[in-house]
DNA sequence: TTATTTAATCGTAAAAATACGATAATTAAA
DNA sequence: TTTAATTATCGTATTTTTACGATTAAATAA
């Protein structure tokens, strides 16, 4: 199912998809989870929390800036990153909307 | 990243991860929604209502059940699906908590 | 028993994700 | 200006995911 066949499934159905994607893979909960706790824009350190490589945390970083989860702003050599509130509440809701929708039935 | 990387992450992020792999495709969403909605075990006709081949629904089921958020009960030549409440309860809680962690920063 | 129905599994092709080293680009420091 | 630091991107190998048709397996119906 490459491109074409996303409009066979509705936007919310793509949009909850697409975010539950950004957070499928344990690196980038991880990177998530340490942005939180460090409760600031946080630059740089990243590479050194993950045991992973520069260049493919590089790649997680961009696949949670590709759904908006995360912006980047570069200052001087660096680059600083920030949870995007707006995306991120986006996110829960969707969730919790999920969630909630199912009462229970057997 | 095969199987032996998985214990450099923590068992929550690597569970977090897992459970959102699970959701991170429109058609096992579509699949859970459409069972939220007919609030009830459903027999059979997922298949129908999915733009995909019998033996692809059927993976995307078997994804489903890898990580418990749906069971099947075989009656006859049957399957009936619903969804674990048990599970469900867990991820939308895992959801809710990584959600919530989050105070805004910038 | 012999069909039929239903769903899982097999085999496989194509696409996407993951990981890494090497390289490039940009800025700051020496 | 040259060097160092930082991060993104490129190229690429490997693994995983996705999709489908064909087949199998099991239960029911004829």
């Amino acid at each position: 199912m490459a491109v074409a066949k996303k409009n066979l499934f509705t936007d919310e159905e793509n949009r909850i998809a697409d975010l539950a994607k950004a957070i499928s893979h344990p690196a980038r909960v991880s990177i998530l989870l340490y942005l939180i706790k460090k409760n600031s824009c946080v630059c740089g350190d990243i590479v050194d929390e993950l045991p992973l490589s520069q260049s493919t945390v590089s790649q997680h970083l961009k696949e949670l800036k590709r759904v908006g989860i995360l912006q980047g702003d570069i200052e001087g050599t660096r680059t600083c990153y920030c949870i995007n509130p707006k995306v991120w509440m986006e996110m829960g809701n969707l969730f919790k909307v999920l969630t909630e929708k199912f009462k229970g039935c057997c």
